[in-house]
DNA sequence: TAATTAGATAAACATATTTTGATGCATTAG
DNA sequence: CTAATGCATCAAAATATGTTTATCTAATTA
């Protein structure tokens, strides 16, 4: 009962359901989702934490970024999962989407002719 | 995105679990419920308004009585429902089970040899 | 009609969850 | 080595949820 209970609160809250639906499209490292979201990275961590305890999502370290993804090793999670990506309409995140997309372009440019203010940008410069 | 969140608060609370469970053989009245679990009333009461308003119950008026049931309308909902249900094991509510049984068994027993200190008891004597 | 009962609701209180701000620890870049 | 960066974690503050106690209404029965 309890394992089925911090599933369901796992998904009963906003952020959460922002970030799952994010990582629909492929892993992404915090920065990334905290860019994307416009919010503390603190906050963000808190809920990645929780999405990872109830099973939602795995991470990965590389260098000094940890990469979160969405973890299919459970059949019920990946079901709720689905329904979920297909009850939250594209518009929903659209504009977490846009500033995602805004982020990662500024990280192509790492090493270019980035401006110095840049300079300080985490994932960048 | 509202509705989803809904959806999944409104499962993500024990007693609320224990109340679907307890539904799952059919309609019962509020005080059933209240002996079932052994809750006071007002708790038992804040708890299916919260699964009414979420869309996994109904209501009906009968005398002074008022009969819950899962409301099978949609069809996400009723997934979920099956979900629960099967993964809580009957062990996990065979207490709420047990008094409810009893319970019922002295409703049968209205009008009949019911001791006096029984005559009070609601649903009874 | 008066007393009882089922159940909703509201206010006060208690607990749980989330958010913030500060700090610490790796890792990497300079 | 020293700075900076990415991220976790912790304590305090803020907010949300759940619980209790008291009260109210409608229906019912004596």
């Amino acid at each position: 009962m309890q394992d089925l209970l911090s599933i369901f609160k796992a998904l009963s809250e906003e952020t959460r359901l922002r970030i799952l639906k994010l990582l629909e499209n492929g892993e992404l490292c915090v920065c990334d989702i905290v860019a994307a979201l416009d919010m503390v990275q603190p906050k963000v961590s808190f809920h990645l934490n929780a999405l990872k305890e109830s099973g939602f999502l795995k991470d990965r370290k590389q260098g000094r970024w940890i990469y979160y993804r969405l973890d299919d090793s459970d059949f019920f999670r990946r079901f709720l999962l689905l329904s979920v990506f297909e009850r939250i309409p594209k518009e929903a995140i659209a504009e977490d989407r846009r500033r995602l997309d805004d982020f990662l372009e500024n990280k192509q440019t790492k090493g270019g002719v980035v401006p110095i203010q840049n300079k300080k940008r985490c994932c960048g410069g």
